[in-house]
DNA sequence: ATGAAAGCGCTAACAA
DNA sequence: TTGTTAGCGCTTTCAT
């Protein structure tokens, strides 16, 4: 069903159909009732592909993804991200292309997207310090916005971001508030805007509470198990070990967990463990693990936020203003991070 | 840069470069050259949507999600088969378009995708016994292959599935071999196809065994961290508690693990813990846990295998023949699963 | 308030 | 081997 042949059944041009079918304000009310009813009783649906190119628009937004970012597709961050955005596009009719390309290629995939025209704007996934796209948007003059912050990018450009350095400044604040001295930090890779901000936190806390940065207490990598129990075996077995641990996502507090827990040592009890969590909502997946303490906040919900500022931003045109959206983590606190024993007796 | 412009300064028609530029036989190789040169110089990339309109191929593969399916996409095991299909998607110049939907509104999300000519095939995501998806893709004409099977479709459709009965087979078969007679089985939600699978091989193996099947060594369930630990303690408070866990999923196992130790037992001393891994990609990251032991497969190589067997299917026609793709899962052995120690003792 | 006509950028018969 | 001519289904001036 096109629609010459539905304007052929009603008896008018195809041009007053497509006007009413499309809310233009000159055709009346009686028509446009008659085509609305009509063409849902021929399940009518526009040809997508016609409308682009008519228009001009792709109607669909674009996610580069880089092969190995760490299979950034294989982050739950990033699943749960997408699923939010996903909601925001099929309610406004757009298309969600997801883009995966090889980490050398990933300029030229957002020139060839550019050129070839099949998207409208983009989403900029996992920022780094210094990191080349906003830059490279800007000249290609494609919208976007970039989910976290590239805080060396002096132009101004529209985020939406987590207030990572507020989390981590408070939890830490909170561990130092529960009494303990030395605590841990197990970080993400610090190339990473979010690793770097989270550092910038946990520093200004303990600068803040006269608390000693120590080296031998922060940790920064990979995010996994792997991670949490190498660096809590090193800072546990230290003259003067760790009592606390924030640590930047739940896999590497769960090894943080076991290396605790190898060692004898009660959770919450001799040592407190405290990670902000991105990840929570796939691995409790509905059930609350009672042995983590999260600062949480709502990936999904970023991904609402981030896409929908994109399409207004399309919408508006690019010379409209810009803007962005911080986050705030909530702070919920949990067994885990009950005062060490040896803090309350002491 | 369009192609009537390149033609023009090229002094060719636009057919001709058209022609040249796709590989068509008729053009002659000097001409060739010459229209590939210039359009490289002048950095010209065909209109997407033109060339879609014109030739009427969306040259764009859809996967449909259901908002709620526990989050499919949330999922390590979908995201790992994204960045494989996508990958082959890329390079054969086709976009991956991702569509969130309402629960609903699935069977409309299909027919819309169809009306409105935005995608030439899906790919069918989790199937479940009695799945609707393959008999309406089959009435709409628009080409699929399902990862994984419906087993209960009559028809012949196009799958790419983990030979999940005989992994589990083998895998109870394993226990057994090391002295187990009570193996428990804690499974993923049995309306899945994957999961009503692993339960048919594991009650194979038992029977050819002649173990009994006991219903209190058998569960199912949303395989998260929970469900792995609830289960445990109920199977391990049993009068003849299991000695063995299988299970369907890495979460599942880490919980039994939790019940397990929480009882002072050995984890592959006093209880064998097997898994089977798909996530395991995700969830170690390059690192060994060496707590598991999974049979392991790869799901991206399944999204890549699933994704070419799509676009040949398109690139075949619809009265090509059906094909399908059984992979063999990999049974990896690790310490976990060493015989219980009071089965070596007696 | 409605319609006629041109065109978006490309492909694909059909001619030459 | 190359060019001519119609479209693909829709939007959008410009008339009426």
């Amino acid at each position: 069903m096109t629609l010459k042949e539905l304007a052929q059944i009603l008896g008018l041009s195809p041009t007053t159909v497509s006007r009413a079918l499309n809310g233009y304000p000159e055709v009346s009310e009686s028509t446009r009732r008659r085509v609305a009813e009509a063409a849902t009783r021929h399940n009518y649906h526009p040809n997508v592909q016609a409308k682009r190119l008519a228009t001009g628009r792709a109607m669909a937004i674009g996610h580069v993804i880089p092969i190995s970012t760490q299979h950034e597709i294989v982050n739950p961050v990033f699943a749960d991200f997408i699923a939010g955005a996903g909601e925001v596009y099929a309610r406004a009719g757009y298309d969600m292309i997801i883009s995966i390309v090889a980490d050398d290629d990933e300029e030229q995939a957002y020139r060839t997207l550019r050129s070839k025209g099949n998207v409208d704007g983009v989403i900029v996934h996992g920022p780094k310090r210094g990191d080349p796209r906003p830059a490279l948007l800007d000249e290609l003059g494609l919208p976007y916005v970039v989910h976290g912050r590239v805080s060396d990018y002096a132009a101004p450009y529209a985020w939406v971001d987590v207030n990572n350095t507020r989390a981590f400044e408070r939890g830490t604040a909170f561990l130092s508030d529960l009494g303990h001295r030395r605590i841990a930090l197990v970080n993400g890779l610090e190339s990473m805007d979010f690793a770097a901000r989270r550092r910038e936190g946990y520093e200004a806390a303990l600068a803040a509470r006269g608390l000693a940065r120590d080296p031998a207490l922060m940790t920064a990598g990979e995010m996994t198990e792997a991670q949490g129990y190498d660096a809590a075996c090193a800072m546990l077995s230290l003259p003067d070990p760790a009592t606390a641990f924030l640590t930047s996502s739940l896999l590497s507090a769960m090894g943080v967990r076991r290396a605790i827990e190898e060692r004898g040592l009660a959770l919450g009890r001799d040592v407190s463990v405290l990670t902000h969590d991105d990840e929570l909502s796939y691995m409790k997946n509905g059930t609350e693990l009672p042995i983590f303490t999260a600062t949480r906040s709502s990936v999904r919900e970023a991904g609402r936020i981030c896409a929908q500022m994109l399409l207004d931003r399309i919408a508006a045109g690019p010379e409209a203003p810009i803007a962005t959206r911080l986050l705030e983590a909530v702070l919920v606190v949990g067994q885990s991070t009950a005062p060490a024993r040896h803090l309350i007796a002491s």
